[in-house]
DNA sequence: CGATATTACTTTAGAGTTAAAAGATTGCGA
DNA sequence: TCGCAATCTTTTAACTCTAAAGTAATATCG
């Protein structure tokens, strides 16, 4: 095989070596044309920095607000969506699979934030909207969590983040069109 | 409140925002300072973006090797470690709990990928590697997960790739220093 | 020496995850 | 109108995930 693929010792970040805590997965190839890897590296360290945020942030809610990630996720679409939006596209939206939007209704319905309504004409649709409740408690934690991620970067200067931003625009269009192409 | 969270719908692209969410006026009506949103449209974004790759990643890795993502993380750190690592090693490397490292390994080492052994002279410790077959599994998996995110990635030019892996190390370092301030 | 930490792994309980199958309901063409 | 395809949600099975508690084995200190 070729392409020797090392993962990298995961404390040993290339960029700062900062204590040792919960290491990190980045991993890095060592191999001769390492310009071939580039994909491969961004990948890794996109997937390094979302798990370390997401982790955190799942910490936070939990401890903060008792909610779960998820929870966050699909109660954030319904906050802007005052009339409520069917599971299948709060499916769509949240990129959670069908029948896990089922379960997650059902927690949130029995915490008392969202209620399921059978509205329209066509029975086989349910409709979930948030209570005042669950808009209220929403809006909370929607500050805290912009306030953590503000936090969170607070050291990378406004400039490198709208770089980042639009760069990874490109990314995500490279991406999806694969995908959809593939489809075919 | 200033929550104007207008939560990008995920799956769609949220550089242009199409969709015209009615809505009331009164949790519109907050920030006209959008600039200040720049950290959570930027974690918006890599969190979208991993989602649409890891999802893709792990439907492949399904399909042509019958293999999670995380066993697939976990046989990488034991690939680049021909002597095996300790479970709680590969916990910390793999940013998995303990308690999931012991069924990841129970799976992998029925499905003949791993050995367990209780080495050095602590019994408390068990060390997991690669058996020959594991090793060449893992070796046509990585392979192919490489060319994967080539492909995925193909659009994008290498020199926008490299400005983003150099500007998310900045992102990489300032959570990850933020983290460990808070352990204090 | 022996009680008490500390360390390493496993177990448990509650959530989330996917794919695939099962249930309802509705729509449409012959 | 009847029947079958399409649509929407729930269920199921296997896996992953976290936090917290449990079990060994080893270390430390009085």
């Amino acid at each position: 095989m070729t392409a020797s693929l090392f993962w990298s010792s995961p404390v040993s970040d290339n960029s700062l070596d900062v204590a040792a805590p919960p290491a990190d997965l980045e991993i890095i190839v060592n191999d001769a044309r390492d310009g071939q890897k580039a994909q491969l590296r961004l990948w890794l360290r996109m997937l390094s920095i979302t798990k370390i945020i997401s982790h955190e942030i799942r910490r936070r809610l939990r401890n903060e607000f008792q909610a779960t990630l998820p929870q966050f996720d699909l109660m954030a679409q319904l906050y802007r969506e005052r009339e409520g939006l069917r599971l299948g596209e709060l499916s769509r939206r949240t990129m959670v699979t069908n029948g896990n939007v089922t379960g997650l209704a059902d927690r949130l319905e029995s915490d008392g934030l969202i209620v399921r309504q059978s509205a329209d004409g066509d029975r086989r649709v349910t409709v979930a909207k948030l209570t005042r409740h669950g808009r209220e408690t929403f809006a909370r934690m929607a500050r805290a969590h912009e306030a953590w991620l503000r936090e969170l970067m607070s050291e990378v200067d406004d400039k490198t983040l709208a770089q980042i931003f639009g760069a990874t625009g490109r990314v995500k269009r490279s991406v999806s069109s694969r995908l959809i192409k593939s489809e075919d």
